[in-house]
DNA sequence: CAGCGAAATTATCTTTTGTTAACTACTTCT
DNA sequence: AGAAGTAGTTAACAAAAGATAATTTCGCTG
């Protein structure tokens, strides 16, 4: 039994009292995947709708832009999900890339199966609006930090908050991420460092 | 009868397949509600759980950054739905304002009410399925255009598809909304001038 | 319709970011 | 171990954004 199967019972005993002996018909849909480092768990065009909890390492989510050059939208790590949302949202091919950043293991499901598995266990119904309120908190969190705060706060944000992820992610993606270039943030992390912090 | 009731109506029946007549059960907990031009709907530190649809008129949510300023996070017009998050998602005293913008009408229903519904009517649940997914979908659309677009392309895309709404709407909340200064805004808006459109 | 206040523009100056390129420091792979 | 590629830093310059203040425009209200 994978470790995230046992997270993701107690989850769904907490939302909804549904006891770990009444999960099977959810879990047997479910399937680990284990992606190696820089490995591509969803390509740009591919049209499954794949739901999955990371059961360990970290995930990235990127674009191709117009010129060529990616951009992060968003790192995912450890009790997090990741959702192909191009495809499960609005049904078409993903746009977006989801590529493994360490060895990564993953519990995946696909989306229409869950509905399916929803239709006739609606008690786990829980669990779902667990998850998309989960990601709309995050989204809505990074939105806010895009309005209210300039690029050297969002990095110094993300230091205090994160300070693991930091360390293990490439400073290009962070900055990606942030909505900068890697050039800038060097130059906020130099600015940082003279003034003594 | 609303109009925003007759709207849900036909979107639970595309939805779910329930019939107009079968929704008393939901509307029944339903209040219109009207606003005055810059009336606020939700004030900062307000604990009440409250989702809204939209009739007519836009609404604003921004929050008094800490050196007393206002970033606005988004807007909202007709036909989309608004939701204090802070007080939905994290049970947390709202720390956004919610104010119309315009005589604006909506249609609001307590989360909690809404809940109490759902678990004795559990077939309205793909409609909260639905607007949780809209709205992630806006914030994920909102994070993209913050990490693959420079100021003025985000203004850009703001013309293109949603012209209507720019024009209702003060420069400064657009600015605020961008992550931009209004005199920031206004020298785009003259660059573009300048360069023949 | 005149006058008041808010919003938008313009100007000036400072700070920050983007771009490009050179250079350094690390990995990684055979 | 050596080579090759990648990441991070630094530099130099151009472009854009922030801050502040003055000025103009616009919309509302009495």
């Amino acid at each position: 039994m994978s470790a995230s199967i046992t997270t993701l019972q107690q989850l769904l005993f907490d939302l909804a009292g549904v006891l770990p002996a009444d999960t099977a018909p959810l879990f047997t849909m479910t399937r680990q995947v284990k992606l190696a480092a820089n490995e591509t768990y969803i390509h740009e065009g591919d049209t499954e709708r794949r739901l999955a909890f990371i059961e360990q390492g970290i995930m990235r989510a990127h674009i191709i832009k117009d010129n060529g050059d990616e951009a992060t939208l968003f790192l995912r790590w450890e009790k997090q999900f990741i959702a192909s949302h191009d495809t499960i949202i609005h049904r078409q091919p993903s746009r977006f890339i989801y590529r493994a950043l360490e060895p990564t293991t993953l519990l995946e499901i696909d989306y229409d199966v869950l509905e399916e598995v929803l239709k006739t266990h609606p008690e786990y119904e829980p669990l779902r609006n667990f998850f998309l309120m989960r990601m709309l908190s995050e989204s809505l969190k990074i939105m806010e930090s895009f309005v209210t705060l300039s690029p050297e706060e969002r990095y110094r944000n993300l230091l205090t908050e994160r300070f693991d992820l930091v360390n293990r992610v490439p400073d290009k993606y962070i900055a990606s991420m942030l909505g900068i270039t890697p050039v800038s943030l060097s130059r906020i992390r130099k600015r940082m460092l003279d003034k003594g912090k």
